[in-house]
Parts: structure tokens; sequence; C-alpha cells
DNA sequence: TATGAATGAGGCTTCATTCAT
DNA sequence: CATGAATGAAGCCTCATTCAT
């Protein structure tokens, strides 16, 4: 008798628009007019879905962390080769084709760090797949140079990541193009190797 | 017979004004009204001296810039040794200390290349700013590893020491604490010997 | 399920409210908020109906020509007589009943006439309506003396109507009473007369 | 010992400045500021000269209203011809050359007669003013018709220019270039001849 | 569910005016 | 006389949020 539920997809229009708007009007300007707009719905019906704007945008982080997992499994389950190769299809998952994902996803994805710096319910909810990204990260480069030293090298080989995002995003001109992956990569290369040779000390 | 002017002085304090609020709440949210009790003044005395909040913005880009390459610069200065220690300097002179100047500091920054994604006058700026420091970077790799392969090592490196800016402005426990500085400079030291032995190729 | 559009009837209440307060206080004196007020409506929602403060303006310039040419019609309608009177007409159209229509528009109108001086988009709109009434009575007073001399005698006659609009909104102790109408009628007169008697020149 | 005083000159100055600005901007948009600039002189020493905005404004009708009289008293006394010529005269005074003094004059006086609309302080020196010249030009009416029949069209050919001045700053390119004196004389004429004519009623 | 009108707070900016020098 | 820094009050506009329908 009732109609059936539509709420999914009309949370998953609303956080499309979000990522649209605010990949070229950041966080603050994104009103929510816009984003209805961008969604093709009432700014009313925003509100009915989502009890603020923040809802939004914790609703974005995760998604785009849901979608980063799944092109680093994809790319994990098509590795052949050892554990250096699965930390350099770890990389490629976050860097290939261009410097990672959609240019709208790499600019929200900045921004969204830069709101996780003063919004508390952000800065956890960004803090929390940082977190797990890099324990992955961490996990791969684990097998080859063991757990100790893992840490170190998988924040360096992430901050990496996360510095190309934000170049590419805010000043994309001064980075050699499609540089990122294989630069990094090289860069897993070299910290794995001197970590392997220094393995007695 | 006039006062005499204290518009520099004046000037300065509003964008010390910005820097703290900025590092708190955000470009955006960081109101005229915030910036000038910040600063201890009136909030009408900010437009007598800046067009308009986005002037103070551009002034604080430049004089971040300004103070990371004094910073550069007395590093510089003290180091002993070659090419790769002058390559290890610049990069400390970002990183070290902490990570890297003061926590304020490190999260305008970050705010900033956000900000950078959208503001064509902010994204000028902030790209200047980057093509500068970065053409810095690639000369001095370039005496260790020759022009040809400077510019993707540069760019490599330049990109893990803001990822690890806005790691530590926006999810600083989730990174080995100390670690930054280090973890650059074995970084630096991996690309520069790569490239190095592959030299005849 | 929605809420029936009244978004005319709110313009219309605006336009009014920016009339009424205009008459009384000119256009950049005339805040948002009186004009809100005199409406009986809250200041945000004037911006909801209105992009800005201009566009309420030029739908109130709109909104007086459009009462200007109606009450042409209907007198143009009701003329029993030649094309003389129909000259007679029109200008009684503007004039007639005290100084044409009410106080406030005629001083609405003076206001107008000012901004239309500096703002480009007034103009615009001012210029239009002018031309459009100009045009109007210059095929009238052609009826009567041919196209050629049309074109300044309508000019004149009709700066003598905007003449009097500015005397009667801004010094209306200085022109006798009730005075306007009839004089223009006498000037179109000698105008008409010596225009035809010169025809053969 | 003293130094000279030079508030004269000062005062002169300051209400050029307004008229270049006024002429631009209008009255309510011509900023102490920009007045300041235009005159080349400090913000602050506009308000050691004039107590407040408004009595820079009142001067300037002052010195629009001399200048208007020295034009008709210069033109006044050229003339060769009886009363008629005085009031072709008193005309030409106000509409020769163009259409009447200079652009940014008629501009302000356009502007004035709008804050005269309620500023009662500008109503009261317009009115003044006005008053004045309508006398004066009653007064050459006069001796052609007559006292009693002068007063209306005076009115009407004062009216007449009043509008040539606004359309010529509102609406410029709608008007047929140069027509306005001779226009408005031979509107003078009309009217005489007519009251003439009818002497004896 | 859905619409879009409505509210009211808050932000940026302008500006007349004052005042220390 | 003169400067220009300083203040504080408005004003326009934006926008998250609520709510009647």
């Amino acid at each position: 008798m009732a109609r059936p539920s539509n709420t999914e997809e009309r949370r998953q229009q609303i956080v499309e628009g979000l990522l649209r708007v605010m990949a070229e009007r950041g966080y603050e300007r994104a009103s929510i007019g816009e984003i209805a707009k961008a969604a093709g719905l009432s700014s009313g019906l925003v509100h009915y879905h989502f009890t603020d704007k923040q809802e939004i945008l914790l609703t974005l982080v995760e998604q785009l962390a849901a979608r980063a997992r799944a092109r680093v499994k994809v790319k994990l389950e098509r590795v052949k080769g050892g554990a250096r190769a699965q930390v350099e299809a770890f990389l490629e998952a976050f860097l290939a084709t261009g410097e990672g994902a959609d240019p709208a996803s790499v600019a929200a994805w900045v921004t969204i760090s830069a709101e996780a710096v003063r919004q508390p319910e952000v800065r956890a909810a960004y803090e929390k797949v940082v977190r797990a990204d890099l324990e992955h990260l961490e996990e791969l480069v684990g097998v080859v140079i063991g757990r100790r030293r893992a840490k170190a090298v998988a924040a360096g080989l992430f901050a990496a990541v996360q510095g190309y995002f934000v170049l590419a995003a805010a000043a994309p001109d001064v980075i050699p193009a499609g540089s990122a992956a294989s630069t990094v990569k090289r860069m897993a290369a070299g910290l794995l190797d001197m970590a392997q040779s220094s393995e007695g000390a």
C-alpha cells in the first residue's frame, strides 16, 4: 500500500549534489539550495533526508572512502607478484588514471581535509578513514620490511599521496603531468630497499 | 602635522589575526569581526586597511611563503656538505621542529590550499608560491641527478611535504610523531640513489 | 502537494512597498527593511522574491509605465474629436487629476529619473519607457503636422510634462495649482498651429 | 602673522568635488571620501570646512543658481529687442549651448530636484531658487501679456526647461539633439500670442 | 515524501563623523 | 588648517532551517 521508500536513492542524489557543488565552491559556500539544485531536488527535501549540512558531508566522506577501498580491492585482486607488488597496487589505486579518481572527488577530498582541521565530527570521520587506509598500507608494507619499520614508511607514502591530491587540486600546473604514480612507486621502492638492507641493524 | 602612518603595523596585526582565527575556524568562518577582535581592533578598521577579506588572505599567503623562504635560507647557509645535504636541508626547513613551523601556520596553509581550489586569486597566489619553492628544490635536486630527472623527484618530495602538512593538521594522531622529516629525507635518498645508479640508461 | 505559489502576489506587495517608501525617502534610503515593513513581510522574503534591490526598482518602473499606458488608452478611447483632441487626451492622461496620477507615483517617477542618470540598468528601463511614450505622442502629433516636424514638438511637450512632474514633486508651492494640464494643452495648440501655418515652407 | 585663511578656496574646491562626484554617482553614493579625492583634499578636511554632507549640497544649490543667474544676466544685457526677446533670452540662458550649462551641472541639478522631494532643507533651498527664477521669468512674461496671465505661462515654460534637463540627463538619446532651445522658444511664442490675442476677453 | 515560501540571524562592506597628532 | 586613522552604525545580501500545504 505504502509508497516504496526511495530514501536511499534520494540520499545518494543529495550526496552527489554536494560532491559536485563542493568541488567548485568549497563546503561553506555549497549552500543547501545549490546542492538541491545540483541533485535536481527541492531544498526542503534535503532537510527531510538529512538533519543538517554536516550530515551530508559526513556521508560523502564515507562514500569517497568506500569507493577508494573498492578501487584498492580490485587492484589487489589483480596483482601478480609478491608483497612489493601489492604495495605498488595500493598506491596505484589512489594515484593511477590521472592523479587519482576524478578531479571532483580529489577536490572534494582536499576540501574535506581542510574542514577536518576544525570541525570535530568531520575530523573524526576523516581520521577514521585515514587510519583505516593507513593501517591497510602498513600491513602490506609490513610484509616486506616487518611491522616495526612499516609505520613510518606507510605514513610517508600515504602523505605523498595526499600531497599529490592537494597539488593536483590546487596547483595542477606546477606538477609534471602523469608523474605522480610512478614517482610514489619509486619512493616506495627506495624506502623498502633501504629498510631491507639495514634489516640486521 | 599629520599622525604618523601606522598602516604597516596595523596590516600586520590584522594578518596575524586572520592567521590565528583561521587556524581554528577556517577561512569562511573567520569573520571580519573575529579577526578584528583577535587583532584588538575594530571591525571597521580592518576594512580601512584592507579592501576586503580576500586581500588579507592573499597577504597571509605572501607572509607564510616569506617565512618559509627565510627558514630555507638559514638552513641552507648552515649546511656543511654537498648537494645532497642541501636537498635535505631544504626538506628540513619545511618539516623539522615538530611538523614544520607552528601548528597554526600549518593549519592555515592547509586551509589556504583548499581555498586555492576555487578562488582564482588565491589559487594564483598559492601557485606562485608553490612554483617558486618547487623550482628551488628542483634546482638543488638537479645538481645531484641532473635537470632532466629533477622535475619529477622534486615534485614528489614536495608533495610528501604538503601531505605531511595536511595529515599533521587534519589527522595528527594517525602519523608517527616526529617521523616526517626523517622519512622524507629517506625518500630523497632513495630517489636520488635510484636516479644516479640509472644514470647511464 | 506543494503550497500554491503566491510569488506574483508577493512581488506586487513588495513593489508597492518600494513605491511607498521611495516616495518619502528616495531610493537609496529606502532600505530593504523599510520596504519589507511597508509590505508587511520579513526582509528575508524580499530577497527570496527579488534578486536584489535594483530588480524591485526595475519592476516598479515597468509598473508605473504600464499604469500610464493604461490611462492613456482609456483617455484616447473616450476622445470625441480629431487628431488634435487625441494629442490633448494624451497630455491629459499624464497631467490631469491634480498633477498626474497620485503624488507618490509622481515622486517615485522623479526619483527614478534621477537614478536613471547613473545606474545603467535603470537608465535602460527608463529610456525604454520614455522612448515608447514619446513615440506614441509623436505619432499622434504627426497626424496633425506631419512626421518631419512631429519629433521636436512631441519632445517639447513631453519635456513639459516631465518638468511639471519634477516641480510638482520637489517644489509644489511655486507652481499655480491646477494649471499644468491646461498650460501644456495650450503649448500644444501653439506648436501645432505654428507648424501648420508654415506648412508650405 | 597668521596664515591667511583659505577657507573660501577650500569650500569652493569641495563643492566642485561634490558636483563632479554627484554627476556620476548621485548624492547618496557620493561619499565624503570620494568628494575629498575629487577635490584633491583629505576627507577630514571636508568636515573641517563643512559640518556635514548636506551643507555641501546646499552650497552647491546656491552656486548652481548663482551661475544660472549670471548667465541670464549676461543674456539679458545683450538683448536687442523688446519684451518678447527678453523672454527668449531668459530661456536661452538655461537651454542654449547643448542642453544648458555643462552636462555635469545638469545631472547634478536633476539629482538635486530628486533630493528636494524628501529632504526638507534641500527642498527649501531648491524651492527658493526655483521661486526666484520663476518670478524673474514671470516678470518678463508679464511685460508682454500682463501680470494676470503671466504666472501660468511662466510656470509652463519653466517646467519645459526642467523637463529638458531631466531628459538630457537621464535619456539623452531619445530627444532630438539641439532642439530644446528652439522648441521652448516656439512654445513661448505660441503662449504669448494666444494670451495677447485673447486680451480683451 | 515533497514543495517552496518564510524567517531571522549573521556576514561583508560602506560611510559619515570624530579625533589624536 | 590639515591629515588620515579609528569607530560604530547601517545596509544589502546569503543561507540554514522550519513549516504550511
